[in-house]
DNA sequence: ATAAATCCTATAAAAAAGATAGACTAAATA
DNA sequence: TATTTAGTCTATCTTTTTTATAGGATTTAT
């Protein structure tokens, strides 16, 4: 499962993408519209714009904004930031590999070839869907 | 990702599938096989016992073996088990469902509708692939 | 009887997740 | 230029989950 923390990213980045008109948006609306403790959506908000997948403005007027638009932000990249690896096992995972501790040898493990393809199943809807896919429907 | 204690589950599994011949096998033998350690195993394996996918024997002689035929067990049914859900969010979890807290209509949620199918091209292989098939490789 | 093994429950230790606090910095504007 | 507004940064706290261990109870073979 994804962490809250990945969930709320998710919420705030599509009400930052179905706003981009607005300019500029509070980190306290995002919060109350979308139902997440401010303080903790601030650091997920400053996280995002650090990754350089937002930007920021203080002050009067101030707010986030995408950097980039929608369609230019695949949802792969969203959960690599903020959750890690999106492979099930380390052993499998393309960004966070990590050698098996409990098998001899990877290359004959059987578990490493399933779970190697249900990262590229998962992967390939992850890379290719992007913010812009997940606004709301039928719109 | 999945848990180390469902990481050691199918090694566990691996080795008893691939060890069906001599009858019960230890629990320190798979723990010292497979690297595990062997209190944690026990827990495990003892879980395992109680879903029904192990059985056991106490006593000399005794030890942990497979209650079916490793073709008749799922992966998807181990993860659910030791880990839960198989989905990346609550709301679009078929065995471990949760209402979305952060939007405000699922049916009309793009996240949800993609979650969705990430979903479903998890499970297409994690029900039908099965113990036999993450035997060691070229065997 | 004894030794061998799992069973069972409790608990502890460590790590991760979730959330909050508060002082600091930058920008707008009156 | 003082004030207000809003993000920045870092630290800490709490809770939950994960990982691991302990030890007595029970069952079985010999």
């Amino acid at each position: 499962m994804l962490s809250k923390k990945t969930q709320y990213a998710f919420h705030a980045l599509i009400y930052l993408a179905e706003n981009v008109d607005k300019g500029p948006i509070l980190i306290s609306e995002i919060a109350q519209e979308k139902n997440i403790s401010i303080k903790f959506l601030e650091n997920i908000l400053l996280e995002l714009k650090n990754a350089g997948i937002l930007g920021s403005k203080k002050g009067k007027g101030g707010g986030y904004y995408l950097m980039k638009p929608p369609k230019e932000v695949p949802l792969a990249r969203i959960i690599r930031l903020l959750d890690g690896p999106i492979a099930l096992l380390p052993c499998v995972s393309l960004n966070y590999y990590e050698r098996c501790e409990n098998c001899r040898d990877e290359a004959v493990c059987g578990l490493n070839e399933v779970m190697g393809r249900v990262r590229d199943s998962a992967l390939k809807i992850l890379e290719n869907k992007t913010l812009k896919d997940i606004l709301t429907r039928n719109s």
